[in-house]
RNA sequence: GCCGGGAUGAUGAAAUUGGCAAACAUAACGGACUUAAAAUCCGUCGGCCGCAAGGCCUUGAGGGUUCAAGUCCCUCUCCCGGCACCA
């Protein structure tokens, strides 16, 4: 019989559903194991990445299975975007519609690569039923402060028309479109995420299963320096604050210099001279886009505001300077300048004929101001600085924070890079923001009784921007929680990361009307023990689920305060080292593959090309051999494995078969333990096969090759589900394959009674040995010194060094 | 500049964490079966020298530690990714 894999893969597919073999069933008896894939945006065709990273959960998933776990293996779709409703302007239809057409294709591809999920947990988050919990947690945050608006100069995708987080701006363009990106001047509603700094720097401590890459990402994200704000007096009484994390230069302080929106700015020039100047310079660096701004190549310009300070620690007066390379949005967007020890103030310095003083002199040669190329950046030895001369100046940081503080002249000071989380979008496909404005109440909160504010669906989309759901008078048009008075209501939506912060809490419960989610059913199925899915989200979705996690935990709706125990970022596939794609016209269609080969193969090809973690290059002999071997073992199963309780006979070939089965089982379990290491999983299978390949006709038909077989088919039953549940069946078993348990190997056949010692000679191979595995080490030294080969090497030198490894080497020294 | 990850045959990749480098597969070549091809099965397959036995060399480059280094340490080159006028 050959192997038919498409009748036999819409068949299991069919009876797996009917049977609901991936019911996830509570059980506080029996062990847990929560495995997640990122789940996808429903643009309505999934691509090789899709079938790469939920391949991956899928084994995870059933070999979790197979050892028995209660297993939660969920899939959904994060449905609100923008592509829907641009979609939705081109064709004249609605994003809802649209939205959901997609998810249905896209569902019928996911069945047909025979994932092991419940789809009775499936959810979408463009449905009322998910977004109104978006917006209870909205409300639980707005109450307690951590929800926010506020005016202020935000990130605007002029092409997507629509604000966008710190996050969602890659490399100065929307993360969606690339279009760079503006400033402009809203007032926008914002998550305190800024709250959480210290434990989402913290905790990240704790993530051991975490790739380094993502920690460290995410380190670089929020940003924690330690420095101290110092107070500049200033005239007219202002004090003026400065971050530095450099204290121990601050007697080198030879100006300051305050970023171009500074609020001081104005004060400080009214009456002076330079007043007009310092207004023209302001308004032109106003006008830069932020990317010209930082662009590297760029002089740093600026101009005197024609004031002075004062600096706390030597009572030195020092001009104020305005200039472009100090940023608002960092520490308290003013510095000091010691164009001595930073490189920036040393080029600006230059440039404006700025004093210099040296005030850390290097160990070896001392530095002269007027020879000097560059700052001196490093540490040193602490000079002109008052009482601190002669101190070493990384030691002398502490002491000089502590001092100032104790002189009142600043404080010991963190800043972070981290910003709050702006929401706001001005766009229609998302969770509308639960909020009314009302003339006499000011800002308030949609009442929990009143949710959802449910999406209107009478909307015409013009694409002339705006957000649309201010066109909507029913919607608008509202009474005040409150008082009752006529009041308008928020037209703007969520950000659509929003969305995924914490669908993997929703899916422990996706029924529950009640609440977010059950707190009993999340305290069994939470944390997620395995999350897949690509570097993309290293920051975005990876920080923000932290955030909402944390907040979570302190409403105390969940125990866990980290979300994702384990994670593992997929790496891309390829198509001749290139990104698969539409324009470069390269993509492999997974649907294609599966009518050509079967899901079975194009599962074993992804899996066994490349380890999960690695990038992974097409290539269509790949699936060849993927294809070949499934038919190898196939047939495997149709010969020798149907002769089940045949002739009991022993042999050598049927010895190794033993061995190598046991062999097998340890290294696949190990594999999988040891972070899902599918690819040599799959290489020791193979060896496996290969093995009873070398069987006799005779030999074939006895029941210890058919013993092998079994062993072999669950072995395999994780990568290639549906081949493997029809070779169980036709075993004679009458269960699912998945019902089966988990192989386990005897030790005591894997121990060998001889061992082969390589014996070195002076670092070369020069013999081999075979002895028994209880020789002593006496006994194998002078074995090694005795073989004729080793002789030879050693003849007319002597031995002055002979070390026995156990089991494995002897290494002769001789001269 | 700072942080993280890499570099191994023609190719994708292995290497029990310091103990025989290249498992498993792909490609290529050879053989068996066949009238022939496909499929299948078996074999060869890092480089150089050699008829062979065997020897020498080989994990981006150079140095070091060690009886022993792809693996540990130092220096350097190149590639990928993140952050960055961050004070």
């Amino acid at each position: 019989m050959d192997y038919h894999f498409k009748d036999l893969e819409s068949k299991w597919q069919k009876i797996w559903a009917e049977d609901k073999l991936y019911r996830a069933v509570p059980d506080k008896a029996r062990p847990k194991y929560y495995v997640l894939e990122m789940f996808p945006y429903p643009s309505g065709r999934i691509h090789m990445g899709h079938v790469r990273n939920y391949t991956i959960g899928d084994v995870v998933a059933r070999y979790k299975i197979l050892q028995g776990f209660q297993v939660l293996h969920p899939m959904g779709f994060d449905a609100f975007g923008q592509p829907a409703e641009n979609a939705a302007i081109k064709h004249k239809s609605d994003p809802e519609t649209w939205t959901l057409k997609c998810i249905d294709w896209m569902k019928q591809e996911l069945l047909r690569m025979g994932f092991s999920y419940d789809w009775d947990r499936e959810i979408s988050t463009c449905l009322a039923e998910y977004y109104r919990w978006n917006q209870w947690i909205f409300l639980k945050m707005l109450e307690r402060g951590l929800a926010y608006k506020k005016a202020s100069s935000v990130n605007w995708c002029p092409s997507c028309e629509t604000t966008l987080a710190n996050e969602e701006v890659v490399d100065g363009g929307c993360w969606r479109c690339h279009t760079p990106v503006v400033e402009k001047e809203l007032e926008q509603w914002y998550l305190k995420i800024t709250a959480y700094s210290d434990c989402l720097l913290d905790d990240l401590g704790g993530l051991e299963n975490w790739p380094e890459r993502v920690i460290a990402m995410q380190k670089n994200w929020i940003g924690k320096s330690f420095g101290v704000e110092i107070f500049f007096k200033l005239e007219k009484g202002d004090i003026l604050r400065v971050f530095t994390t450099r204290p121990d230069t601050i007697f080198g302080a030879t100006y300051v210099v305050l970023a171009p929106e500074h609020p001081l700015v104005k004060k400080l020039i009214s009456g002076k001279p330079q007043e007009q100047e310092v207004l023209r310079f302001i308004d032109r660096v106003a006008k830069e886009t932020k990317l010209a701004r930082v662009a590297e190549d760029v002089k740093k310009e600026g101009c005197f505001t024609g004031a002075y300070a004062v600096n706390p620690v030597n009572g030195e007066k020092i001009p104020v300077w305005v200039a472009d390379y100090v940023l608002m949005e960092y520490g308290t967007g003013a510095i000091m300048a010691v164009p001595t020890h930073d490189q920036r103030d040393f080029l600006f310095a230059k440039e404006h004929g700025l004093p210099m003083r040296v005030v850390i002199q290097p160990k070896d040669q001392p530095l002269v101001v007027e020879t000097m190329q560059e700052a001196f950046e490093t540490e040193g030895v602490m000079v002109n600085s008052g009482v601190f001369d002669g101190q070493d100046s990384s030691g002398a940081k502490k002491k000089i924070s502590l001092w100032m503080e104790d002189k009142m002249m600043g404080k010991i000071a963190v800043h972070w890079r981290l910003r709050d989380w702006l929401i706001s979008r001005q766009r229609y496909w998302g969770t509308p923001i639960p909020v009314v404005y009302c003339a006499s109440c000011g800002v308030v909160g949609v009442p929990e009784k009143d949710l959802p504010v449910v999406l209107p669906k009478n909307v015409t989309f013009t694409g002339e921007g705006g957000s649309p759901l201010a066109k909507v008078k029913e919607f608008v048009e509202t009474k005040c929680p409150k008082c009752g008075k006529p009041a308008r209501r928020e037209t703007d939506t969520m950000a659509t990361f929003i969305d995924s912060s914490w669908y993997f809490l929703r899916f422990c419960s996706p029924q529950c009307a009640t609440a977010p989610f059950d707190k009993e059913e999340a305290a069994y199925w939470m944390p997620v023990d395995q999350y897949i899915g690509g570097i993309e989200h290293a920051v975005l979705h990876l920080l923000y689920s932290r955030f909402y996690t944390k907040f979570l935990a302190d409403l105390g709706l969940v125990a866990v305060r980290e979300p994702f125990q384990r994670l593992l970022t997929q790496g891309m596939v390829l198509k001749e080292g290139e990104v698969m794609s539409k324009s470069r016209g390269n993509i492999v269609d997974p649907d294609e593959i599966i009518k050509n080969y079967g899901a079975d193969t194009l599962r074993l090809f992804i899996l066994f090309a490349a380890p999960p973690e690695a990038e992974l290059d097409w290539n269509d002999k790949g699936m060849d051999g993927a294809w070949r071997f499934l038919n190898r073992v196939w047939r495997l199963a149709d010969g020798l494995g149907t002769a089940a309780g045949g002739s009991r006979m022993s042999s050598q070939g049927l010895d190794a078969v033993v061995k190598k089965m046991h062999q097998t089982i340890k290294k696949v379990t190990s594999d999988m333990e040891g972070g899902f290491k599918f690819n040599t999983a799959i290489s020791s299978i193979m060896e496996l096969v290969n093995e009873l390949y070398k069987l006799t006709e005779d030999e074939q038909r006895s029941s210890v090759a058919a013993q092998a077989v079994r062993v072999l088919v669950v072995l395999l039953a994780p990568f290639v589900p549906h081949i493997c549940e029809e070779m169980w069946r036709m075993l004679g078993n009458k269960t699912s394959v998945f019902k089966a348990s988990w192989p386990s190997f005897d030790p005591s056949l894997l121990v060998e009674e001889e061992a082969t010692y390589v014996v070195q000679v002076n670092g070369k191979v020069r013999s081999r040995l075979l002895l028994s595995v209880d020789a002593g080490e006496e006994e194998v030294k002078q074995a090694a010194l005795a073989d004729p080969k080793v002789r030879e090497w050693t003849a007319a030198k002597a031995v002055h060094k002979v070390i026995v490894v156990p089991k494995k080497l002897v290494s002769i020294v001789a001269s």
